[in-house]
DNA sequence: AAACTTAGAAGGCATTGCAG
DNA sequence: CTGCAATGCCTTCTAAGTTT
């Protein structure tokens, strides 16, 4: 139910996630969890309150604060305000130092209406990524955050007791795009003998006019099929060849779920249309 | 290399507003 | 009045140069 086609967007696609997201967070916030290097107090306090937007339903800045520290009502006080700052940056003589909001980490999922009006806040589908990039999250950490946000990446983690069950640990490529790797170079054309290639190409082409601002659906539509793509892609780049255990894997997930197999194939086709319009084009310059 | 300077971040305090 | 939420202003701390 929570939409947020009103809401503005402050990511854009993958292409800007990958340019520019994630470079600014990971020197905003670290580049790895405050418990494995050293890393700054404010650092340490992004990272946690992330993780806690990653285990939860949307939260307000209070009952963020609260899930660490219950009834000290003084001190969930406190805390509350420090969240809430890191959410939307500082505005000091005349000076403005983004927070999770500006930068897209984190966005406003609409109003509670209990007391007054409050903010609901959850990651967003940037901030998702970076967690899986830079938090040190458990396996079962990482199906809580997949269950609680199963509305917003449904064709992933909306699926995935079911995906873990057909792919085991290969469910976990999603954090190859996490690290800011889309897999659209040119090396990989020869890495299967799937399109994969000419799949994820297309994929930049279809969105690459959302580089500032980009629908949550869209940006979905857009992980999601670069999720089910690159299981098109061998393990290792090094080996040539699909396994047909890897086919069949694939083929399987297909199989039960229609809906799914609609959705990509669609875009498949979208893609095959794309490139087949161009070729026509060049073969016409034969005729004259 | 210790002492000093300084911009910006973090921390603290105050105020406002609203619902029960 | 209490619990919660939002924001501005002031002070302290910190990390970085720069000077001696």
């Amino acid at each position: 139910m929570s939409n947020n086609s009103e809401n503005v967007a402050f990511y854009g696609n993958l292409y800007s996630y990958k340019l520019y997201t994630r470079p600014t967070a990971l020197r905003m916030f670290g580049s790895k969890s405050y418990k494995k290097s050293k890393s700054s107090k404010h650092q340490e306090n992004i990272q946690k309150m992330l993780k806690i937007l990653a285990l939860n339903d949307p939260l307000t800045t209070w009952s963020m604060a609260k899930i660490q520290l219950f009834e000290d009502t003084e001190a969930v006080r406190v805390k509350e305000k420090e969240y809430r700052r890191m959410l939307v940056g500082r505005r000091d003589r005349g000076k403005k130092t983004p927070g999770l909001l500006d930068i897209g980490l984190v966005v406003n999922d609409g109003i509670r209406y209990t007391k007054g009006a409050s903010n609901l806040y959850r990651l967003s589908l940037h901030g998702v990524l970076y967690c899986l990039d830079v938090l040190d999250m458990t396996e079962k950490e990482i199906d809580i955050m997949a269950q609680k946000y199963a509305k917003v990446l449904p064709f992933v983690f909306g699926r995935w007791n079911s995906l873990k069950s057909h792919l085991g640990s290969d469910v976990h490529r999603l954090k190859v795009l996490a690290s800011g790797t889309f897999l659209d170079n040119i090396q990989i054309s020869k890495a299967s003998n799937f399109p994969v290639y000419e799949i994820l190409t297309y994929l930049n082409v279809k969105y690459q006019d959302d580089f500032e601002t980009i629908s949550e659906s869209d940006l979905a539509d857009q992980i999601s099929c670069w999720y089910y793509t690159t299981f098109l892609l061998p393990s290792q780049l090094r080996s040539k060849k699909m396994s047909s255990v890897n086919t069949a894997k694939w083929k399987k997930i297909f199989e039960r779920d229609l809906e799914l197999k609609d959705w990509y194939f669609g875009f498949v086709d979208e893609a095959e249309k794309f490139y087949k319009a161009r070729f026509t084009t060049i073969r016409k310059l034969k005729k004259i």
